[in-house]
DNA sequence: AACCGACTCAACCGCTAGTTT
DNA sequence: AAAACTAGCGGTTGAGTCGGT
C-alpha cells in the first residue's frame, strides 16, 4: 500500500534530484539546506544504495554531501536499516517467528534492536510495530500477553538458571548471556515460589537481584505478591541491570511507584497496560497494594533513578493461564495444575491476604487471585450459613470451578470457528466466568469491565 | 457511496551511549 | 575533562488501507 503511494510520487517526480529534494515535507537542515521528510521515493533509495555501495554502511551524516541527496543521516541509516539493506524479509511473520518474539519479549522486553538480531532479515521496526498491534489486540481482547508455553518456559529456564546458581557478573555480559542469566533472582524468591511455577507473571532481566539477596532474604515470601518486568524506563537507558521490582508494601509511600500520579490522568491507560479491563475503582486504588520497588533502597546507583524519570511501559506481565488458544494449537502445559497450585498454597494465600487486597492493581492475574481469595473468604462466611458445604475445602471451590473454566475457555479458545475476538466479555475475561459459573450467584460478581 | 474506526507500517523525534576532537 | 559528533534505540505519529455499517 506504501508502494502504490510510491508509486504515484514517482511518477509525478522527476526523475532527477529536483525530485527528491522539492518535498513539502522539508526542514531546513544545520547547514541551511532544506532537508527533505516524509515516504522515500525510488529514485531516493537508488540515490542511497549506490551509495552504500560505494562507501559502505556508516557515516551517514556524509550522505547527504556525496550524493546530494536531501535526507538527514538519520533518515538515510534508517531507511537503509529497515528497507534497503539485503537480505531484509519482507511479508507477515511467520508462526515460529511470532513465537520466537514472544519468547524474546518475555526475556528481554521493548528491547527491539535485540530482538532483531535475533530473527534474520527483521528490523527492529517491524518487530515492535508487530508487537504494539499484537498488545493491543490482546489487551483489548483482555488476554495474555504471551502464550502459556513461553511463560512457562521463560519461567523453567529462570528456575534452572537459579538452581544451577551462579551470580551474574554484572552488567557487562554478553546479551546471550543476559538473556540467559536475566532470570535470576534470589532463592527467597523462588523458594517461595517454585511450588508455583507457571503462574506467576513472568519477570525477566532480574540479573540484579541477587546483588540484593541479604537484603531480600529478610523479607517474607508473601512480600512478593506479584512482579512486573522492566518498564524500560524512557528518558534513562540503563543497563540490563535495571531492574524495577516489585516489592508490595514493603516500602514507604514515597519509595512505592507513583501509581497516584498515574490514577489521576493516566489510570485507564495504565489500568490498560496491565492488562486491567476497567478503569481503576477509586475506592480501591488510593492504597495500591502494588507496591512497585524499583530498588531495595540500598543506594546503588544503577537502581536509583527516580521514579519520577521512569515511564510505565506496556508490561511483560503475562497471565498464561488465560491464554488459551490463542497462540496455537499446543495446550498450556501444566497450566491449570500451576493455578491449583498457586491457590492452594498458603505462600499464595498468605499473599492474597496480606498483599493482593485488590484486583485492580496488578491486572487479571491478581484479580484472578483476588477473586480467588475472595470466593475463598466468602465462602468461609457462607459455610457458616450453609449447612451442605461440601468436603472440599473454599479454595478447593473455587480453584476447580476456576480451573474448568479455563479448561472450557481453552476449547473455546482452540476452536477454529470461535475466534477469541468475537467471544463475550466473558470469555474475554474468564475470572469473570469463574465468578458466575462456579458461585452460582452465591457472591456478588466483582466486574472490571468497562 | 459515505463514514468511521481499527489496523498497518514507514518515518520521525527525542534521547542516550560511545567515540572523536 | 569537556564539547562535539555519530550511531543507535525506543516511543510516537500520521498517512494509507480495509472492513463494517
Amino acid at each position: 500500500m506504501r508502494r502504490m503511494k510510491k508509486d504515484i510520487e514517482d511518477e509525478v517526480l522527476p526523475n532527477d534530484m529536483s525530485g527528491a529534494q522539492l518535498n513539502d515535507e522539508s526542514y531546513e537542515g544545520s547547514a541551511g539546506i532544506v532537508l527533505k521528510k516524509g515516504p522515500w521515493t525510488s529514485t531516493e533509495d537508488d540515490i542511497l544504495v549506490d551509495y552504500v555501495k560505494k562507501h559502505g554502511e556508516g557515516n551517514w551524516n556524509a550522505v547527504q554531501k556525496h550524493t546530494g541527496l536531501f535526507r538527514c543521516g538519520k533518515s538515510c541509516r534508517l531507511r537503509w536499516a529497515n528497507h534497503l539493506r539485503p537480505n531484509l524479509k519482507k511479508g507477515p511473520f511467520a508462526a515460529e517467528e511470532e513465537r520466537l518474539i514472544a519468547e524474546l519479549h518475555a526475556k528481554m522486553g521493548n528491547k527491539w534492536a535485540r530482538m532483531a538480531a535475533h530473527l534474520p532479515g527483521r528490523t527492529d521496526n517491524e518487530i515492535k510495530n508487530y508487537w504494539n498491534t499484537r498488545i493491543k489486540r490482546r489487551q483489548r481482547a483482555g488476554l495474555p500477553l504471551y502464550p502459556p508455553e513461553v511463560s512457562l518456559h521463560a519461567l523453567q529456564e529462570s528456575q534452572h538458571s537459579q538452581s544451577t546458581g551462579g551470580l551474574n557478573g554484572g552488567d557487562k555480559m554478553h546479551p546471550d548471556f543476559l538473556q540467559k542469566n536475566s532470570y535470576e533472582i534470589h532463592d527467597a524468591i523462588f523458594d517461595s515460589l517454585k511450588d508455583n511455577q507457571g503462574i506467576l507473571p513472568y519477570v525477566h532481566e532480574l540479573s540484579d537481584i541477587s546483588v540484593y539477596g541479604n537484603k531480600l532474604k529478610g523479607l517474607d515470601s508473601s512480600q512478593y505478591c506479584s512482579f512486573v518486568p522492566p518498564t524500560s524506563p524512557k528518558r534513562k537507558r540503563l543497563k540490563e541491570s535495571t531492574i524495577p521490582f516489585i516489592d508490595s508494601c514493603a516500602m514507604n509511600k514515597k519509595d512505592l511507584y507513583p501509581f497516584d500520579q498515574i490514577q489521576d490522568n493516566n489510570s485507564d491507560k495504565i489500568a490498560q497496560s496491565f492488562g486491567m479491563q476497567a478503569p481503576l475503582d477509586p475506592g480501591l486504588s488510593s492504597h495500591s497494594s502494588m507496591c512497585y520497588s524499583h530498588s531495595l533502597s540500598n543506594g546503588n546507583s544503577s537502581t536509583s533513578k527516580p521514579y519520577e524519570a521512569m515511564k510505565l511501559e506496556l508490561p511483560s506481565l503475562q497471565y498464561p493461564e488465560l491464554d488459551l488458544g490463542s497462540w496455537g494449537s499446543s495446550p498450556p502445559p501444566s497450566l491449570l495444575e500451576s493455578v491449583d497450585d498457586f491457590l492452594q498454597s498458603p505462600t499464595a494465600i498468605s499473599t492474597l491476604e496480606s498483599d493482593c487486597s485488590s484486583p485492580q492493581n496488578s491486572g487479571l492475574l491478581d484479580a484472578l487471585l483476588y477473586q480467588a481469595k475472595t470466593m475463598s473468604s466468602s465462602k468461609n462466611h457462607c459455610s457458616d450459613k450453609s449447612s451442605n458445604s461440601s468436603t472440599a475445602t473454599p479454595g478447593d471451590r473455587a480453584d476447580s470451578s476456576i480451573l474448568n473454566v479455563y479448561e472450557t475457555e481453552w476449547e473455546d479458545y482452540a476452536d477454529p470457528v470461535s475466534p477469541f475476538g468475537a467471544t463475550s466479555i466473558l470469555n474475554e475475561c474468564p475470572a469473570l466466568r469463574a465468578n458466575a459459573n462456579s458461585l452460582n450467584g452465591q457472591l456478588p460478581v466483582q466486574t472490571f469491565t468497562g
